[in-house]
RNA sequence: GGCCGCUUGGCGGAAUCGGCAGACGCAGCGGACUUAAAAUCCGCGCACCCUGCGGGGUGGUCCGGGUUCGAGUCCCGGAGCGGCCA
C-alpha cells in the first residue's frame, strides 16, 4: 500500500467551496429560535494576519461551530476596523492613497482569513471606513450632541512642531516624535469629548452584573474609573477675595494641613503668572512634564511659593494657620478641583515636599497601639488606619468616623461639603487626521457651532488630499471645509478633525446584527434579537479601552433611543499572547528571523547562511523588531488550516500565551495523519452507516461503549468551558482507546463505527476540514457542519463501580473494586482483606477509618 | 509603593469538591521495519535507595510554618515572575 497521508490542500479547498456554496453560515433573525452571538474583535487591515488573529479566530470558531449544532442560531460575522493612522504613513511612506492601501489590504486579509476555513457569516462584512457605515455613526454624534454627551472644549494634546500635527501618547517616544524627533510640546485646543463621565457610576456599578467576564478584566476597568469619595473644602484666601476649592480623600487629616497647592493649569496659577516671569516659567516647566501619572509619580516633587496664605477653614478649633499656598507640579487640574491640601504626616509626596520647603509636619493620625506623646513622622508618611489626635473635636475617633464627623461639621458651616469624584475622564474623540469619520459639524462666524443637518449626511471625506504638506490633509484641502452656514447661509468652515477610531468599535457589534439596512444603523427587531454579544474574544490589550468605551457607546445609545441594552457583551474571554523565541547573531547582535537560523547535528544554533553562532534569546510576544515573527500564511500554505487550528488549541490553555514552536506544529501535524489514517485503515471493516451496535458483548466493549459516551460528556463540558486544551487531551485519550481496540464480531465491527463517528463528530469545531473528510470517508452524506452535536447516553457515562485507593496513614497501600455507592462495611471488609494494607496495619489498633465513598479509604493506626 | 494573579518532570500542561500527583502531548532514549534516511509502529520515561528483576521503599508540586486522618489544592509568612494602578 503505497504511503498515506492526508490531502490536505485539496480537501480544505473542496469544504470550503461547498460551506461556501450551500451557505451553511449565513443567518438570519429568527425569534422563533435560540440564538448565540459569537464575535472575536474585528481587525485592523494592516494587509497580513498575524498568529493573534489565528488564535482569535480559531478560539471563536470552535464555540460558535460547538453553539450551531447544538442547535442555536448562530451569528459569527467578520469586518474590518477600517479607519486608522498605518493607511496614512503609508500615504507618506508610499505615496498610496489610504483607501486604495485599506481596500487592497482587506482583499488581502480577507483571503487569508478564508483559508483558515471559520464558519462565518461573509454576506454580512464591511469595512468602518465605508460611508455606508460611519454616515450611522455621524447621526450618532448629532443625537449625542443634542442630549449633551457631546461637547467641544479645550484639550490638552502632544503637539509636534515639525510634523505640525498632534501626536498620539503611542507616537510620542521619550518626549520626541516619533517621525521627527523633535521634542513634544503640550497645547491646548479646542477638541470634541463625548462625557463618559456621567456614566462613571453605571459603567461602575454594571461590572458587577457580568459574570462572564473575566475577574481581571472587570478590577482593571474599576481601577480606571476609579472611584474615591471625600469631601470638596473651600480655603478662603487670606491677602485677597476668593477661595481655593480643594478636593480629598483624607479630610479626617484637616489638622494636619501644612500648605495648599494647586494646579500650573489652575486659573489662579495662570492669573499669578501673568504678573511673575519666574511663576511663569515653573509653570511652563510643570508642561513639559506631561500629564501621564506616572510621569508626574516619579518626577521631582517641585513647588513654587506664590507669596499668598489660605486661611484654614478650621482655624477656630486650633488648625494651623494661614497655610502658604503653592503651584506644584504634581498637582492635576484635571483630577477633583485641581488643588489639594497638603498634608505631610500622611501622605508621602506631601511629606517630601514639606521636607524641601521646611514646612511643619504635624501628625494627627497615630497607630491604635502607639504612645501620642512619643509619635512622630521619620522618613515615611503614616497613611495605615488609626486613632485621630491633636484635631479638636475629632480627637479619639477612629479614621472611618472622624472622616464622617468633619464632613458634617464642613457642610452645616458651609465650609465644604461630602463629594465623589472618579479618574475616569471625558472621552477625547478629536484627532486632527485624514483617514477617520469626519465630524458632522460646521463652524459659523455668526452662528457658531452648527450641527451638519441630517439629510446632508453622510459627510464624507474628499479622494484628493495631499499628503506632501505638514499638517491635517482635510484643514489643507482647498475646497473640502468650505461651505455655507446651514442656519445662516453665510460662509462657514467644516470641522476637520476626525474621530478617534475607538469611536467605529464602539458600535460595530450592532451594525453586524443589521448590515443590510440603509437609512438606519440598524433595526429594533435585529439588535433586540442578537443582542448582546454572547461570546466575545480578544486581546486583554482592549481591558480598558475599547470595552470601556464600547459599554459607554451601548448606554449611550439606549438612552438617545436606538437600542434596549445596558451592556454590549455577556460574555468576554481574553486570549494570551502568541510568543515565540528570540535569536540573535552572536557577533553583530543583531536580531535573526527564525528561517535565518538552524539547528546543527550536535544541537547547536547557528545562522542557515554562514553557518555563524547564535544566541537564543528570551521568549517573547511575536514583533517585527524582534524578528521573531511567523506568518500564518505560510504555516497554512505548507501544513493546512485544521494543522493550524489544531496546533492553536492543543496543550496550552487559552487565555495563556500561547509558545508558536516548528516541533509543535509539526506534532499537530502528524496527528491529523494518524487521526486520518485511523478511519482510512478501518474503513472496510466497517458495516454501513447507520447500524447501531447492541448491547456489548464483553469487557472490552462495554470498556469502549463507556468510552464514547464519557468522552461526548466530558468534552461537550471541556468546551463550554474554554477548555479546548483539555478537550484535545480527551479526544486524543480516546483515540488511543480506539486505536486498541480490535474487533471480531459484527456487532464490534458496529460498534467501532459507532466509536469512530464519535470521534470526528467531536473533533468538527476544532479541524473542520478534515472531520468532514473523514465523515464523508465514514459514508454520510449529510455535512457534518449540519450534523447535531452527538448527546452522551448517561446509560454508559454512569459509573457503577470504583477502584478505590487504600490507604494506611495518609500512604496508599491498596486499591479495592467497588460499587459507587458502597456502604463502609463493605468498604472496611474488602480493605481490610487486601493483603498489602493487611501487612502496612501489622497488628496495630485501627484508631480511625475513614471511607470517602468513590473516593477514598484511609486507615489510621 | 499599593492591589491582583501565577510558580507542578528537560518543556507545554493535567489533577472539576481537600482524597492514587504528573492525564494528554513535545523533546529524549531503546527497539522493530528499511540498503539507508524520512515516515510509521512498539516500549521506556520525577529523583534516590533496595531487589530474588515479580517488585518494594523513601523523598518529591518555589521556600518556611500551620490546619487536617489526608494538602499541588485551604490558612499564615517569605522568595521569584507577570499584570494593572501608581
Amino acid at each position: 500500500m503505497a504511503p498515506q497521508r492526508y490531502p490536505f490542500r485539496a480537501s480544505e479547498q473542496k469544504w470550503q467551496r461547498i460551506w461556501e456554496e450551500r451557505r451553511c453560515f449565513q443567518t438570519a433573525t429568527d425569534p422563533a429560535r435560540r440564538k448565540c452571538y459569537v464575535l472575536e474583535m474585528f481587525p485592523y487591515p494592516s494587509g497580513r494576519i498575524h498568529m493573534g488573529h489565528v488564535r482569535n479566530y480559531t478560539l471563536g470558531d470552535v464555540v460558535a461551530r460547538l453553539r450551531r449544532r447544538q442547535g442555536y442560531n448562530v451569528l459569527h460575522p467578520m469586518g474590518w476596523d477600517a479607519f486608522g493612522l498605518p493607511a496614512e504613513n503609508a500615504a507618506l511612506e508610499k505615496g498610496v492613497h489610504p483607501k486604495d492601501w485599506t481596500y487592497r489590504n482587506i482583499a488581502e486579509m480577507r483571503e487569508q482569513i478564508r483559508a483558515m476555513g471559520c464558519s462565518l457569516d461573509w454576506s454580512r462584512e464591511f469595512a468602518t471606513c465605508d460611508p455606508a457605515y460611519y454616515r450611522h455613526e455621524q447621526a450618532m454624534f448629532l443625537d449625542f450632541l443634542e442630549r449633551g454627551l457631546a461637547y467641544r472644549a479645550e484639550g490638552w494634546v502632544n503637539w509636534d512642531p515639525v510634523e505640525q500635527t498632534v501626536l498620539a501618547n503611542e507616537q510620542v517616544i521619550d518626549g520626541r516624535g516619533w517621525r521627527s524627533g523633535a521634542p513634544v510640546e503640550r497645547r491646548r485646543m479646542p477638541m470634541w469629548f463625548f462625557r463618559t463621565t456621567v456614566y462613571a457610576e453605571e459603567l461602575l456599578r454594571d461590572l458587577d452584573r457580568l459574570e462572564r467576564w473575566p475577574e481581571r478584566v472587570k478590577t482593571m476597568q474599576r481601577n480606571w474609573i476609579g472611584r474615591s469619595e471625600g469631601a470638596r473644602v473651600r480655603f478662603p484666601l487670606a491677602e485677597r477675595e476668593g477661595e481655593i476649592e480643594v478636593f480629598t480623600t483624607r479630610p479626617d487629616t484637616l489638622f494636619g494641613a501644612a500648605f495648599v497647592a494647586i494646579a500650573a493649569d489652575h486659573p489662579l496659577a495662570e492669573e499669578l503668572a501673568r504678573k511673575d516671569a519666574a511663576l511663569a516659567a515653573f509653570i511652563e516647566e510643570c508642561r513639559r512634564l506631561g500629564t501621564s501619572e506616572e510621569a508626574i509619580e516619579k518626577a521631582e516633587k517641585k513647588g513654587y511659593f506664590t507669596g499668598l496664605h489660605c486661611r484654614h477653614p478650621l482655624a477656630e478649633h486650633g488648625a494651623p494657620d494661614p497655610l502658604p499656598l503653592y503651584v506644584a507640579n504634581f498637582v492635576l487640574m484635571d483630577y477633583g478641583t485641581g488643588a489639594i491640601f497638603g498634608c505631610p504626616a500622611h501622605d508621602q509626596r506631601d511629606l517630601e515636599f514639606a521636607r524641601r520647603h521646611g514646612l511643619p509636619v504635624r501628625p494627627v493620625v497615630r497607630p491604635p497601639e502607639a504612645d501620642p506623646a512619643g509619635f512622630e513622622i521619620g522618613e515615611e508618611a503614616y497613611v495605615g488606619d488609626g486613632i485621630v489626635f491633636n484635631s479638636a473635636f475629632l480627637d479619639g475617633l477612629r479614621v472611618e468616623e472622624a472622616k464622617r464627623r468633619i464632613t458634617e461639621w464642613l457642610e452645616a458651616h458651609g465650609r465644604g461639603r461630602r463629594e465623589v469624584t472618579y479618574r475616569l475622564r471625558d472621552w477625547g474623540v478629536s484627532r486632527q487626521r485624514y483617514w477617520g469619520c469626519p465630524i458632522p459639524v460646521i463652524h459659523c462666524p455668526r452662528c457658531g457651532i452648527v450641527p451638519v443637518p441630517r439629510a446632508q449626511l453622510p459627510v464624507t471625506l474628499p479622494y484628493d488630499v495631499d499628503f506632501s504638506k505638514p499638517g491635517n490633509p482635510l484643514a489643507n484641502h482647498p475646497t473640502w471645509k468650505h461651505v455655507d452656514c446651514p442656519r445662516c447661509g453665510g460662509p462657514a468652515e467644516r470641522e476637520t478633525d476626525t474621530f478617534d477610531t475607538f469611536v467605529e468599535s464602539s458600535w460595530y457589534f450592532a451594525r453586524f446584527a443589521s448590515p443590510f439596512v440603509e437609512d438606519r444603523p440598524f433595526l429594533r427587531e435585529d439588535v433586540d434579537y442578537w443582542l448582546p454579544v454572547d461570546q466575545y474574544i480578544g486581546g486583554i490589550e482592549h481591558a480598558v479601552l475599547h470595552l470601556l468605551y464600547a459599554r459607554f457607546f451601548t448606554k449611550a445609545l439606549r438612552d438617545c433611543g436606538y437600542l434596549q441594552l445596558d451592556e454590549p457583551f455577556a460574555g468576554l474571554f481574553t486570549q494570551g499572547m502568541v510568543t515565540h523565541v528570540t535569536y540573535r547573531d552572536a557577533e553583530s547582535g543583531r536580531w535573526l528571523a527564525p528561517e535565518e537560523v538552524t539547528r546543527t547535528e550536535d544541537g547547536r544554533w547557528v545562522t542557515v547562511e554562514g553557518g555563524r553562532p547564535v544566541v537564543v534569546g528570551r521568549t517573547e510576544k511575536m514583533s517585527k523588531s524582534k524578528k521573531n515573527v511567523v506568518d500564518p500564511a505560510h504555516i497554512i500554505e505548507s501544513y493546512g488550516a485544521d494543522t493550524a487550528r489544531l496546533f492553536m488549541l492543543s496543550d496550552s490553555p487559552p487565555e495563556r500565551d500561547l509558545e508558536w514552536t516548528e516541533a509543535g506544529i509539526d506534532g499537530a501535524w502528524r496527528y491529523l495523519n494518524r487521526l486520518w489514517r485511523l478511519v482510512q485503515e478501518r474503513r472496510e471493516l466497517l458495516p454501513p452507516p447507520g447500524t447501531p451496535p447492541g448491547e456489548p458483548a464483553d469487557e472490552r466493549e462495554r470498556a469502549l461503549k463507556q468510552a464514547i459516551h464519557r468522552t461526548i460528556a466530558r468534552v461537550t463540558d471541556e468546551l463550554e468551558r474554554f477548555h479546548f486544551n483539555k478537550a484535545v487531551a480527551l479526544l486524543r485519550e480516546f483515540h488511543n482507546a480506539i486505536e486498541d481496540f480490535q474487533p471480531t464480531t459484527p456487532n464490534g465491527r458496529a460498534l467501532l463505527r459507532e466509536a469512530l463517528e464519535t470521534l470526528v463528530l467531536l473533533f468538527e469545531p476544532m479541524v473542520p476540514h478534515l472531520a468532514e473528510e473523514l465523515w464523508q470517508a465514514l459514508g454520510h452524506e449529510r455535512l457534518l457542519a449540519e450534523t447535531p452535536w452527538p448527546a452522551a447516553d448517561e446509560r454508559w457515562t454512569a459509573v457503577a463501580t470504583v477502584r478505590v485507593a487504600v490507604q494506611v496513614n495518609g500512604r496508599r497501600r491498596g486499591e479495592i473494586e467497588l460499587p459507587v455507592d458502597a456502604p463502609e462495611e463493605l468498604a472496611r471488609e474488602r480493605a481490610l482483606a487486601e493483603p498489602r494494607v493487611r501487612q502496612h496495619l501489622g497488628d496495630r489498633p485501627i484508631r480511625r477509618f475513614i471511607y470517602v465513598p468513590g473516593r477514598i479509604v484511609n486507615i489510621v493506626v
